[in-house]
DNA sequence: TCTCTAGAGTTGATACGTCAACTCTTCCCT
DNA sequence: AGGGAAGAGTTGACGTATCAACTCTAGAGA
């Protein structure tokens, strides 16, 4: 049981600078993704995850695996994204259910033009402004904390 | 013009690992606040700020200041929040206008009795986990995109 | 006084994210 | 074969976040 005590105002600064820096760069990315591509953040990493896949096709589950979404999250946005057109669920087994999601052309296009884009904007507003220190800083906090939070899922019960 | 080429795997990696280190960080945080305190991080952040405030009344634009948020946000967030019970708007000046925000009883209790857990586990998964240097690289890496994303707005330059 | 405009605040539409509940299929056990 | 658990995927409800459009008030200037 950690101690209960409030935040020095120092710590409380540190927190509060490190939550508003995060919410600045990724609502910035998205603006500017959407600005110059049309498409979200959450767009993107489908279009970008699909189309790496062989055949550009994946099942829901493997989507999950590689994107760490919860199965919910990645149903509903491939509803939103094939009213949009991007992408198409499909059938794939003997059983008739559609478990098969596909690109489209269309979201092919898409994934093509804002890929090379967007890495442009990561590098400029993120590994740009990175001194070596701080990219190893972040990197191994970064580490620490997936761990942490998420210890590598296989029953390690705490 | 940023030079347009995609991230190498070990750039791309650094940008995934720490998108990820922040979303399983707010993620957690916002759990354990709900399943301890009842309330969410949205509804901490204005609860804290107004608890502070003098009289523990703000108006809109205030708390806009304070936290940082679009006005349209911090309203929906205060109609939930009015609804739940835990802030009041009343009226304030002569226009009959409801522009005073107010803590209720309820408010201020979950505001007191959440700051205290929440500072716990802002300790224990964040300030806990970082050694001196990590610490000194975030704070410095912040504020340079706090500066460098939105750039000090207000007229007093310098 | 009348109008114009700037500012404060609200609202509606829409996208995003989570939880819980649901359907459908598969496959194991008897 | 029949029953039931497990897994895959969907859905509905709700909270959250942003944008654009709106209302209301106050104040400046004709």
């Amino acid at each position: 049981m950690a101690e209960t005590r409030t935040l020095e105002p120092e710590e409380w600064e540190l927190w509060d600078l490190w939550m508003r820096a995060q919410r600045v760069l990724t609502q910035e990315l998205d603006r500017v993704l959407r600005r110059d591509f049309g498409i979200s953040k959450a767009e993107f990493s489908v279009l970008v995850t699909l189309s790496r896949a062989p055949g550009r096709e994946m099942r829901v589950s493997e989507l999950c695996e590689s994107l760490a979404w919860e199965k919910s999250r990645v149903s509903h946005q491939l509803t939103r994204m094939e009213n949009r057109g991007f992408v198409e669920r499909t059938q794939c087994g003997a059983g008739g259910r559609r478990t098969r999601i596909g690109l489209t052309a269309t979201g092919h296009r898409a994934a093509q033009s804002a890929i090379l884009g967007h890495a442009g904007n990561i590098r400029r507003y993120f590994l740009d402004s990175l001194t070596p220190e701080q990219a190893a800083a972040i990197r191994a906090w970064s580490e620490q904390m997936i761990d942490q939070v998420e210890p590598p899922h296989g029953g390690s019960d705490g």
